[in-house]
DNA sequence: TGGACATGTCGATGGATTCCGATATATTTG
DNA sequence: CAAATATATCGGAATCCATCGACATGTCCA
């Protein structure tokens, strides 16, 4: 039942060289993934890669109470994904990496959107 | 210096509805995108797009010790991404979950690769 | 000035993750 | 059979994360 030793794996060994990205850069890579992670930051995102919006909107959109929007809006914008502007007791949220969209394209691809 | 009250975030308010992912789907998503938010475990991953590759091969490009490499592994595996075939001795994992090319070329194109 | 509103911050809690050493199982080889 | 190799599993320790209520700050308006 067991496939002959043989019969060897697919190429490498002699095939090209791998190409990999750092381990440190992996380590960046994973904590963008990780801060990425989360059901409602997600929809936050979706949301926002479509115009700017207030936490209260946002809050709203998710089920959640604003001042954990605001928590999970903060964390992102600490880690560069966001950016933010204040306008009267608002404060308004919106993308600021652009590779958020691509990445939200390939998740939409995967589970579907709308 | 606060901009004027007046002055609308964009446009929405009138413009066109939002086309947002259902809640459970993101939570899908995000089980997802947190199995991947591990160096190592993006490491194998980019490695196994490429091929092939036996426990204890990915461990050592990972530096870790072979029975850590195989608990990420196993927990990719469970979650769908991998799926895995035994040898003699050895159990070669492959990629089951197609998107994951797509997705590991969004982080190549934002952290580099190589 | 005082009250309502929008957002942000703090501290505690419970649950999940990661890492590790020790050990177990399966397979090949002498 | 015994030893060596490759992988998997178990239990614990340390750490991290999400959530929550309570409160603080800042802004608007009557």
């Amino acid at each position: 039942m067991i496939a002959k030793r043989t019969a060897k794996p697919a190429k490498k060994k002699g095939g090209k060289r791998l190409r990999l990205t750092g381990l440190e850069a992996m380590g960046q890579a994973a904590e963008c993934l990780k801060t990425l992670a989360h059901p409602h930051r997600l929809r936050m995102v979706q949301m926002l890669l479509q115009g700017e919006y207030a936490v209260g909107e946002l809050a709203e959109a998710c089920g959640l109470p604003s001042h954990m929007a605001s928590e999970h809006l903060r964390l992102m914008q600490r880690t560069g994904l966001l950016n933010s502007r204040k306008e009267g007791r608002r404060v308004y949220y919106g993308v600021a990496e652009p590779h958020l969209a691509n990445i939200m394209e390939c998740i939409e691809g995967r589970f579907g959107k709308g």
